[in-house]
DNA sequence: TTATAAATCAATAACTATTCTTATTTAGGA
DNA sequence: TCCTAAATAAGAATAGTTATTGATTTATAA
């Protein structure tokens, strides 16, 4: 996509096929996905995609502030497009990720607690989601 | 300890030598180590204590509630014994972990989020520490 | 105290997400 | 189009964690 070439170019990042399809995914279609699930994705238009690469190009948008790692599931990363003030929310009982926008804590930037400087912070949320709730 | 053993009763732990050690060091000398560092703690008072017996124990304790899993530092969990309302702050620079007190987002508990339940939050902060500011 | 079943233990094998290595391919400028 | 550094694919290696196993210890009751 054009407008994720342009993004790239403003960042210095080589603009291969596999970046901008991985790029494309986690911004335009969809966010939180492990390396797992986003080889799963693109391996179906990009067979010979490898998964060293994919963890490769993951390090590197968040090397330059483009993704995000969330590990709000203790035994996997999963990845989404910086967005400011989300956070995240895991349903103990399916296990899904929820984006969470009620953002309370965003004036904590910037800011110091006990003296030391803030410059990022992730809130995790755990409990039972909407749909689980009513069951 | 004696404080230890009465905690365990409370919430049906039998209280063995090792998890007696691994519980007064969580709650009573430091927070927040990996299990790896409890194992190095520990075996020198108890040698024959294995790694394995470490996560079993803070399993155990995990599900009874009376230890947290932090993993603020990606590539490895740490944990410490459970306090409502402190966070965590994990140091770029020199890397240490840092409690943070200050607790803005306690009235999140039992609330919704976009319909959502939370039962526990867990805020994990990113930044420059104190001692490193001053370099 | 002793018997017995259940719980716990240590040791180690197995598992899995992630990182590393190397030969090959590619993007983007000359 | 050609050149060169950078990126990729493939698979091996690593590291944290979990599962398995068989032996030991413990709690409880007789």
């Amino acid at each position: 996509m054009q407008e994720t070439i342009s993004i790239f170019k403003e960042h210095n990042i080589r603009a291969t096929h596999q970046r901008v399809q991985l790029y494309d995914l986690l911004a335009r279609e969809e966010g939180h996905l492990t390396a797992d699930q986003i080889y799963e994705k693109i391996h179906k238009k990009m067979p010979s995609l490898s998964l060293a690469t994919i963890y490769a190009t993951l390090e590197i948008f968040k090397k330059k502030g483009l993704v995000n790692e969330v590990r709000i599931d203790f035994s996997k990363s999963c990845f989404d497009a910086r967005r400011e003030g989300h956070h995240h929310f895991l349903c103990k009982k399916c296990k899904r990720i929820f984006d969470v926008d009620m953002m309370p804590c965003s004036a904590l930037k910037n800011r110091k607690a006990d003296g030391h400087l803030i410059e990022e912070f992730q809130g995790y949320f755990y409990g039972i989601c909407k749909e689980c709730q009513s069951k």
